[in-house]
DNA sequence: TGAAACTTGATTCTTGGAGTCGGGTATTAT
DNA sequence: ATAATACCCGACTCCAAGAATCAAGTTTCA
């Protein structure tokens, strides 16, 4: 039930990017600096957000990346399909990335039946979600001194 | 966000074994069989759901595995959690498997607070949801005619 | 007493995630 | 122009974990 390193990864480079949006382009030196993401991976995994549409590019000596629309416009849902595929715990009751699964008979699986409850919660929630919602919780825990103090949305 | 096979398998083998819970013990075999599970592998799955205490065996001639306690009190949240570890998408918002990640600073992470919204929805489901629902759903769509048409609980 | 079934631990096989590397291409400051 | 800088692209390595398989036990009962 876990989400890739990868994934991770290009949401927290999405957050920062969204935290800059309007204004300049932003190096990926500058991404991986500030949230310790390997340079070389970040560049891979920046690539791949920029063919999902998500991020766009400008190259040469004043080149970096910045969001290619608002953050409001960007669910996470999406980014995560995009980078890694299925919400869905087990792929028979994915929607978007369907794959058959090895139990007998799919039509009468209790299993899949109870899954797809739990794929519905996590996509709804992440569909809900949108980047702007992550750049607006970075914000805040940036101004405000660090603390273990509960938070609400 | 994947369960894995070996999470699925077991889940597939305690409904099964569910569905006969109060008479006899049921033989790994006919459960292989009938849930489409290698046996051999299937033997390491109940070795280890014996350890975390929801089934019980009995050797010999005459064995074969039941549930150790009533489907009403196995959660399946439990279970997921015996077999492959947090359900959380990220360690760090784990409640159960916590562990630490790679960001600069933890309690500054957006990212982390809104995995946790997802974990509580995960969790939350699962630790409502029990072995009793799989199986009489299970019941339910092996006494009605297959179908695709959609279903509630 | 032997066949059936669980027990245990080691071993193999494969896949995918995580990260690296080298060279290529576009852009712009000078 | 051209050199420096930064993105672009594809191949490649490394490693851990998942998914089994195997062999040799031990218990039980007919």
């Amino acid at each position: 039930m876990k989400l890739t390193v990868r994934g991770e990864y290009a949401l927290r480079a999405l957050t920062y990017l969204g935290r800059f949006y309007g204004s300049h382009v932003i190096r990926i030196q500058e991404v991986s600096e500030a949230e310790a993401i390997p340079k070389r991976f970040l560049e891979q995994i920046l690539n791949d957000l920029r063919t999902g549409g998500f991020v766009e590019s400008r190259r040469g000596i004043a080149g970096g990346y910045r969001l290619a629309k608002p953050p409001e416009r960007i669910p996470l849902a999406a980014v995560v399909r995009h980078i890694e595929g299925a919400l869905a715990p087990v792929g028979c009751v994915s929607e978007n990335y369907y794959e058959k699964c090895n139990c007998p008979d799919e039509n009468r699986c209790a299993l899949r039946s109870v899954m797809k409850e739990v794929r519905d919660a996590v996509a709804g929630l992440m569909e809900k979600m949108t980047l702007a919602d992550l750049v607006q919780r970075a914000r805040q825990l940036l101004s405000e001194p660090a603390s273990e103090s509960d938070y609400t949305i």
